[in-house]
DNA sequence: ACATATATTGCCGGGTCGAC
DNA sequence: GTCGACCCGGCAATATATGT
């Protein structure tokens, strides 16, 4: 009985019959075939530019060519950069084994360890949690809690053990001296305790003045802060102010009017009298202040939860942009602007943002878009959002900032005009929000609506 | 490691065209 | 008319990627 042969070795004489033909003027499929005892169809597809089995690509891809391409070209940007790209961030996005499976097709790209995160840098963004306060137990010996009684007790003490039977001269020194060393340990702690204690007092109210002034640098985004320092502001000086005082007087009506109505006006109000309290009560000069909208910043500000946030804007100085958003006009597919983003025309706005957790607990974010996608022309922005809010806020404030910076620029309003509005392009488009951290789809793309990229 | 999905190859039968 | 080269449609087999 013969052996079907098996695919390799007739593989191997296809590309001989192949060498062969190449060489030959004329070529002449079926003779070959014959020649090298070929299917003569199968070697006829084969010098037509068939593929074999082994060489093809694989017909269940997860990515198509260009969704790949892209993966490719990011990681390539990352490495340009100086940034390194985690395996968590693709499989999060791809699946749990395409990343290794990916890895073996594309032996340029590999995984190293990275170096461990300084310990200063983690506990800025996970602080340590509280230690629980632990009662003393039920039969702890009561402690004297001041100097003067804990002197009485051991002079009582000294007397009685003097009056015992068999007490010596020797022991009698002894007791003393140890009774004496103790009290003037007692009293270096407690002043240790006095001063330890004024120092943290110094500091809160250093912390409560850096953060009013901060409020009244930066204009507000948020009114439950402005309302706590208002009502702060309104019980100090009430309980400084005589009862038959006409200016406390009017304090106290004012402070029983009932409230804004809307967190607006509430925003308009609470800017209006820090201005006021910047320039009489704090010998501030400075200029007053563009009016703060109700914008994208606030209402942002106003979804995440925890405590308000106080926006600072500072001066960018970020020169390397580190992420960016891509907005996409047409209905192109995601793969094709994930590979077009690294050039965006005229009709893309790209913005690059980031958002960070400093050691010293505050967040911050900057982001930077060219208005032109021809000549080199940039705006930036960045700011503080406070010490209450985490990286991962800063990133989506650095995104906010972003396209809220870019849609103020007229240029960009210029050039997008007869496209769809920005600020209507990115409230209605699909996206991805990546950062280092916590890549998380946000929609699906299936309604076929623009897409935002943002990595 | 195994099961599943799927695009492509490999193969077969049949048809067309040109040279002799 | 015969023969060889080439082409086409349909079906089974298969290699690869992916999911469990």
């Amino acid at each position: 009985m013969q052996q079907a042969e098996s695919y390799k070795s007739v593989e191997t004489r296809i590309q001989a019959a192949i060498e062969v033909l190449r060489k030959r003027d004329v070529v002449n499929i079926a003779a070959t075939a014959r020649e090298f005892n070929l299917p003569e169809q199968r070697l006829r597809a084969r010098w037509n530019g068939r593929l074999a089995k082994s060489d093809l690509p694989g017909p269940n891809k997860r990515l198509t060519e260009a969704q790949e391409l892209a993966v490719c070209m990011y990681l390539d940007r990352l490495d340009a950069i100086g940034a390194q790209a985690r395996m968590k961030m693709v499989t999060s996005f791809v699946g749990e084994h395409w990343t290794q499976r990916f890895l073996d097709r594309h032996p340029e790209y590999y995984v190293v360890k990275a170096n461990t995160m300084d310990i200063d840098r983690k506990l800025a963004h996970d602080p340590p949690p509280t230690p629980p306060t632990t009662p003393p137990p039920p039969d702890a010996p009561e402690v004297p809690l001041t100097i003067r009684s804990l002197k009485r007790q051991f002079h009582s003490v000294y007397n009685e053990v003097c009056h015992l039977e068999g007490m010596t001269p020797s022991l009698k020194r002894r007791l003393k001296t140890a009774l004496n060393g103790g009290l003037v340990q007692a009293h270096a702690g407690a002043e240790a305790a006095a001063e330890i204690k004024a120092t943290q007092e110094a500091e809160a109210q250093a912390n409560q003045a850096h953060e009013k002034h901060w409020s009244v640098r930066a204009g507000l985004t948020n009114a439950e802060t402005v309302l706590e320092h208002r009502r702060r502001r309104f019980a100090a000086r009430l309980a400084a102010t005589p009862a038959n005082n006409p200016a406390g007087n009017r304090l106290r009506n004012a402070a029983i009017k009932p409230a804004c109505k809307d967190q607006q006006t509430m925003v308009k109000s609470a800017s209006a009298l820090l201005r006021f309290v910047s320039r009489n009560a704090f010998g501030e000069n400075e200029p007053e202040p563009e009016p703060q909208p109700t914008t994208l910043m606030s209402k942002l500000a106003n979804t995440i939860p925890r405590r308000p946030a106080i926006f600072e804007p500072t001066r960018p100085t970020l020169r390397h942009p580190t992420g960016r958003v891509l907005i996409d006009e047409d209905e192109a597919p995601a793969a094709l602007v994930a590979v077009f983003h690294e050039c965006p025309t005229e009709n893309h706005l790209a913005v690059y943002s980031d958002g960070s957790r400093l050691e010293d607990g505050h967040c911050g974010f900057g982001a930077v878009a060219r208005t032109s996608a021809t000549m080199q022309d940039w705006c930036r922005t960045s700011g503080y959002v406070g010490d209450n809010k985490e990286a991962y806020d800063a990133e989506l404030f650095g995104i906010a900032a972003g396209l809220e910076m870019a849609s103020r620029s007229a240029h960009v309003r210029s050039r997008l005009r007869q496209q769809t509005p920005p600020e209507h392009a990115w409230h209605r488009g699909n996206g991805y929000y990546r950062t280092f951290a916590r890549p998380k789809p946000i929609c699906d793309n299936s309604d076929g609506s623009p897409n935002i990229v943002i990595t």
